[in-house]
Formats: structure tokens, C-alpha cells, sequence
DNA sequence: GTAAACTGCAAACGCCGTTCGCAGTTTTTG
DNA sequence: CAAAAACTGCGAACGGCGTTTGCAGTTTAC
């Protein structure tokens, strides 16, 4: 009973980044939550968020699994330190020199390479979960950049997240292959369809259309209109 | 060993929608897929996809975890029909009478009212499934919506893809009520962020903020652009 | 020197998806 | 009609999961 309750007792658990990584006494530890998480980013690159649990990881770092609860206090502790740490992948950040839109673009540009170096991120982004401190920068970045654009906070938050949802929505298409199968159902009922799938496949679209969604939603967000 | 292997040996599971809901021997079942179905939605809408066990969905329908198993051959099939189930919820299709963007329009209402209805939904979006009869019937409607709209099949499909991911991040806007939480992290450094959260929250933004970003995005998808 | 705070970790708890085996039911076959 | 085949319901069990507990050992604080 000797480490149990923290002080202050706040009924809502205290975030991961708060808490210290270790007090001052006793052995220094075999680990750390940085080695902890880049084993768990490990084996999500490798086979997928499923295969990220708290024994694989531990058997990663050739420990028990229970060890590892002296450094996070739950599984989702360390999700949200993983999406945190990826998030340092978008650094160094787009200087705001020149059009807000092209700083934007690059911007979505690199979110889109995070989340195809790491097609985990999307599952991630869809927990409400608390936001890391370089989330915070990110966000701050993207305002930073916005900032000669005349709209609301509100509506740049929104432009964000749309920006933000867009991005995983095209890394998504990549990894993914879009490989839908239209495996073993009666298309006979559907004659668009059919049509749509015995055409050729035709030449990929333009390289752009990334560019040109991200633009034109940018714009078409953070236009302020009379209302 | 009586009902262990199907005759036809393909190494790829058949897909759910092949396979007959029962023989002709043996007793009446006692439930069908579609109850099952139903009482899965039904513990999805009230708490979660993560709730939606096995042994829940058995224990609403009053019997055992191992009997739903001869209705389903696992449990990624039972999502499967979750999700093709509440598609059948964008019915009727908008006719596609007049202006193909406003039809389209309506169908990208149609799907954001269903991913408010069940924000599990969006959670199953993301994992490469089975499609099923009612995607198939979606996906066709959608392309006869686009039929006059002069762009390849593939830059249609794109656009239905993004129409859907569009959709969904704004119902998980409104379900989610987008509560980040800063808490408990220090924002001293980042100037931007502090300025746009001391700001009054402002009205909420214009209520066509979904319309247009559909409109601009499939609009800008399928402008056919010369190459 | 002793107490407090810490680390590492095996064992266990209660969930989970899934499989097995068996008793009972209905249909087909001969 | 009897026997075989195909089916249903389902308790019990298996292995894996996240997490908690308890304890032996280690380091620091006083």
C-alpha cells in the first residue's frame, strides 16, 4: 500500500504527460516510456495496432508484462504516447513565409507522410483521448501559419480537422489499395456499377488531387462570408 | 466431424452474404441473423462497438456465446452485417432528378444523419471488409447520380470515398462534440494556440458548413481537368 | 539504521473470441 | 419404420488480453 493514491485527489485521472517519469528513490529503472513506446511503434509498423499489447511489447523488451505498468498506468496511456511521438514527425514545421495556403499544403503534405509511414495513426485519431504536447505545437503551428487569414478560431480549429481528416483519407487510399472486392455478390441488379467496373481502368488521376481537395477545402472553410 | 469442412475447398473464407442463413434439416433456429443483427446495433447505439461482445449480444438474445456461432462464423462477419445494415438506412436514394451535385448533396446528408444515428459506424469504416448488398446498391446509386458528370469511374469512386470521410468527420464532430481537452499541459509556449483559446467561442460557424465543404470537394474530384 | 519510496515481476482475475463435444431435433434415405 | 445424416442449442474449456496484487529486492531520505 505504500504507492497508491497521489496526493491531490483528483477524481479524473491525471493525464500521462503530467505525471513525472520516475520519483527519486529506488533503483534507476531498466527502461524508459521512450523505449517503451518506440517498441510499441515498432511492432504496430510491423503487424498493426492489434498486435501492440502490453506482452508483446514487454516480450520486446525481453521484460514481464506487468513491468511495464510502473511506467504508463493503462494500455491507452501508451496509444496516446505513441500518437504523440509520431506526431514529431511533422517537424520542423512550415515556415509561415509566403501564402498560407502553400504553408497549409505543406503542412497536409507531411501529415499524409506520417500516416503512411504509420497507417496505425488513423485508428488512433478516432479515440477522444487527451492531447499531447506535441499536438500542441502542431496545432499551434497551423495557427501560426493561418494567422494572416481573417476567420474565427473556431473556423480555423474546424479547417484543422477537416484538414486533418482529409490527409488520413488519402493515406488511407494508398495503403489500403482500396482494394475493395466486390467478391461473390450479384452486381446483376446494378447497371451504373457494372458499367463503372468493366471500363478500363484508365491512367491514375491527376497527381494533384490532394493538392487540389486540401486547397479547395482550406478555402472553401475559412472563407468569411457575410452571414 | 459431421459439419466441419465445406465441400469446395477455397483457402479464402466465403463471404457471409454467400453463405445460406440454414440448411434444410434440423430444428427451426430459435433466432436469425437479422436478430442478431438487430440486438448487436441496439448494444452498439446504446454503448459502444466495444461493447458489442459475443457473449452480450447472446446474453440480450437470452441464450449462449457458442450458439451464435451457428449463425455467424465469427464476429468481424457480425460487423460486417452491422454496418451493411444501417446502409440500408440511406434509402430511399435521392432521385437523380435536376442538379447531380444537390442529389449528391442529399446523399452526403442521408450519410451523415446514419453516422450520427450510430457513430460506431465510422469505427467499422476503417477496416478492409467484406462489402455487402447494400454498399452495392449505395455505390450505384451514387454512380447514377454522377452518370451525366464527365470524369472516369475511378475519379467517381474516388469521389464517393471522400464524400463518405467528409461526412463522417463531421458527424464525429457533432457526436464527439470535438472536446479536446488542453488540460493540464502547459500552453505558455505556444502563443498562436493561447490567443485563438482566449478568444470568445464565438457563434458557431455557418450551418452550411457541410455543404459547401462537399460541394467545393466534389466539385474539385470531378472537374475534368486537361491532363 | 531504519523507514519510505521505488523497481521488477510471477501469479492471478475477469473478460474476450472461438472451438469442442454432446444431447436433442428434424429431415432424408432405404 | 428404422437408421443415418444434417442440423440446433449450448456448457465447458482454451488461449490471449488488460490489469491488479503481492512480494522480494534496491535505493534514497532522514
Amino acid at each position: 500500500m505504500s504507492d497508491a493514491a497521489p496526493k491531490s485527489g483528483h477524481s479524473q485521472r491525471e493525464s500521462i504527460w503530467r505525471r513525472p517519469e520516475r520519483g527519486t528513490r529506488g533503483p534507476t529503472p531498466a527502461h524508459s516510456r521512450d523505449d517503451i513506446v518506440a517498441a510499441a511503434i515498432a511492432i504496430a509498423d510491423a503487424d498493426g495496432l492489434a498486435a501492440v499489447s502490453m506482452r508483446a511489447v514487454a516480450t520486446r523488451l525481453e521484460t514481464g508484462a506487468a513491468s511495464l505498468y510502473r511506467y504508463l498506468s493503462s494500455r491507452d496511456d501508451l496509444l496516446d504516447l505513441m500518437a504523440d511521438r509520431v506526431a514529431a514527425e511533422l517537424r520542423p514545421y512550415p515556415e509561415p513565409e509566403g501564402d498560407w495556403l502553400d504553408a497549409m499544403l505543406r503542412m497536409a503534405r507531411a501529415q499524409r507522410a506520417v500516416h503512411e509511414r504509420h497507417p496505425w495513426l488513423s485508428e488512433l485519431s478516432q479515440r477522444a483521448s487527451a492531447i499531447g504536447p506535441e499536438a500542441l505545437a502542431f496545432f499551434d503551428a497551423c495557427l501560426r501559419i493561418m494567422a494572416p487569414v481573417p476567420a474565427t478560431p473556431v473556423a480555423k480549429f474546424e479547417a484543422i480537422g477537416v484538414m486533418n481528416g482529409i490527409s488520413i483519407l488519402f493515406a488511407r487510399k494508398r495503403t489500403a489499395g482500396e482494394g475493395f472486392t466486390f467478391a461473390g455478390l450479384d452486381v446483376g441488379p446494378y447497371p451504373h456499377l457494372v458499367a463503372a467496373l468493366t471500363q478500363p481502368p484508365a491512367a491514375p488521376p491527376a497527381t494533384d488531387l490532394f493538392e487540389r481537395a486540401q486547397r479547395s477545402l482550406l478555402c472553401g472553410l475559412l472563407a468569411t462570408d457575410p452571414a
